[in-house]
DNA sequence: CGCTTTATTGAGAGATATCAATACTTGTGG
DNA sequence: CCACAAGTATTGATATCTCTCAATAAAGCG
C-alpha cells in the first residue's frame, strides 16, 4: 500500500477528470478549493491488496481513482460474500460511519488508486457546503438502492437471471464513466462474480457458455463482448432503458 | 391514510418514547426544540395501506412511532422481493434521496404510525445541529450495513440458515427496544419472510416445523417462542452475543 | 517451460421449488 | 352466534435447478 501526496496537479478534485462522477458533482469552483484540502493523499493499491478490513476505526472513507476494488464480508465458517464491485468515481467505506468501523473488507482487483477522504473533517466541510452535503446523501442513499437492487437479485433471480442483469449492470455503469460498455474486461474472477451472485463457479460457467452459445455475448477468459442488448435485458427480466441515458443502473 | 397534527404532547420528538432509538439521539434539548418545528405531523396506517410506492417524488423520509412496515421492490413480471421490515424508532424513505423518488414500496404489516420528516427542511436543521447531522449519517451508514448483512444471508445461507438468522435479527432488534426478545408475535406472513429470505412459502413452513421438533422454538401461527438461543445461532452459523450488548443486529 | 491458479465441462446428488391436498384462521352476513 | 367464504398455513409427493465432485483444459507466473 503505497501513498500519495497531493503535489500533483492532477490528484486535486478541483482538476479530476472524475470530477463529475464522484463526490464533487455540482460544486463550485470556490468551494471546489476546499474540497482540495480536503483530500490531499491517495493510496496506490496493487492486485490482492486490502485497503481496510472489518473493525478497522474509520479514519476516512475512500473514492477510487482509477481500477477496480470488491468489498466482502465473511462469517466465521469461511463462507464469504462478495457485497460489491467498485469502479472509479465511487465511494468505499460508508459502512464504517454507523459504528466508527468498517463492516467489510476492500481489497483491489487490479493496480488501483483511491482518494483519502478523512471523515471527520469531510463532516465539517460538508456543513459549510450544502451541496456537498447534498451529493454524500444521495451518493449514500444510491448505495442503498443498489444494495437493494442486489438483493432482488439473489432473492428473486435465477442464476441465468442474476448473471445477465450483472453483466448489464456492469456495463451501465462502465458506459457512466464513459468506458465502452459493450465490449470489456472482466476484472473479477469467476469465483467472485459467483459470491457476488449468490452462485457457484461452475454455474457462472455453465451459464456463461450458454450464453455464448445463445449468441447473446462473446466471451474470450475475462474479456467480455456483449452482442444482444435486447436479448441480455430481457433474460434479466428487466426493461431496457433502450436510448434513454442511464443515470443508473436497474438491477444487479 | 390519516394525518395527525402535533398539538398532542407526545408527539413531539422532545418527550417521545423512542428518542434513544431514533433519529433524535444524542440531541441536547435545546437543539430539540428545533427538531420538534421540523417533525409537525405524522399518518396512521391501517394494516395494508401504502405510504409510499415506486416513483413516488421524496418530500420526507419517515420515522416508525409504532407498528411494522416493510419496503418491497417488484419486477414488471410480478415478482417482487421484500427488502426490509421496519420496526418503531427506524428510518423509512431513505431510498429515495438518492434521485428524489422513493426507489421502493412501503406497505404497513398492521396498524402503524409514522413520524413525517420533511426533507428539506431536515437537510437544512442537518447543518445547523452537527450531533443530528452525524446520527443522520450513522443512520444511514447502518441501513446499508443492513442490507449488506441480508445480501450474506441470501447469497451464502441455506434455507434454514437464513430463517434462525431473521428471527434472531428480529429478535434483537426487538430487544434494543425493550421488547421481549424470546417471545414475540410475527407481524408478516409466510409469504413475506419467505420473499425476505428468498425463499418460498412452503419452505419457510418446513424449517419452522422442523425448529419446533428440534425444540429450538415452539411456534402457534404467529406467536413465536426462542427456546434454544444457542442453537439457533450456532445454525446461523452466527456467534452468540450472549451478555453483551446488542446495538445493531449482527445478520438476517 | 513447467508449475500453479483459474476456468470449463460432465455426471450425479441434494436442496429447494412446484404442484396438490388438507387444515386452520379470520372475517362477514344471515 | 353460527355458518360459510376467503385467505393463510401446513404437509406430502415429485420435479428441477443448482451444487458437489471430478477430470480436463487453458492461462498466468516465476
Amino acid at each position: 500500500m503505497n501513498y500519495t501526496s497531493s503535489d500533483a496537479p492532477s490528484s486535486k478534485c478541483s482538476v479530476c477528470v472524475l470530477g463529475q462522477f464522484c463526490l464533487p458533482v455540482g460544486i463550485s469552483s470556490s468551494d471546489l478549493a476546499k474540497i482540495d484540502t480536503l483530500v490531499k493523499d491517495r493510496v496506490r493499491l496493487q492486485k490482492g491488496e486490502t485497503l481496510y478490513r472489518y473493525g478497522d476505526p474509520l479514519n476516512a472513507v475512500y473514492s477510487v481513482r482509477f481500477g477496480t476494488l470488491k468489498t466482502e464480508y465473511g462469517l466465521e465458517d469461511g463462507r464469504q460474500q462478495v457485497i460489491g464491485f467498485h469502479l472509479p468515481g465511487e465511494i468505499l467505506g460508508l459502512d464504517g460511519i454507523g459504528n466508527g468501523e468498517y463492516q467489510s473488507e476492500a481489497i483491489a482487483l487490479e493496480e488501483s488508486e483511491v482518494c483519502i477522504i478523512r471523515y471527520s473533517a469531510f463532516e465539517d466541510l460538508a456543513r459549510q457546503i450544502p451541496v456537498l452535503q447534498q451529493q454524500f446523501h444521495r451518493i449514500l442513499s444510491r448505495e442503498l438502492t443498489q444494495d437493494q437492487r442486489h438483493l432482488l437479485s439473489l432473492g428473486s433471480l435465477r442464476a441465468e437471471e442474476r448473471l445477465a442483469a450483472f453483466l448489464l449492470n456492469l456495463s451501465q455503469r462502465l458506459a457512466a464513466r464513459g468506458y465502452q460498455d459493450n465490449e470489456f474486461d472482466l476484472r473479477m474472477s469467476r469465483v467472485e462474480i459467483g459470491s457476488y451472485l449468490g452462485i457457484q463457479i461452475e454455474t457462472v460457467s455453465r451459464m456463461l457458455s450458454r450464453f455464448a452459445e445463445s449468441g447473446l455475448i462473446q466471451i474470450k477468459q475475462r474479456h467480455i463482448k456483449l452482442i444482444d442488448l435486447d436479448g441480455l435485458y430481457e433474460l434479466a427480466g428487466l426493461p431496457n432503458p433502450e436510448r434513454s441515458i442511464p443515470i443508473r443502473p436497474v438491477a444487479a
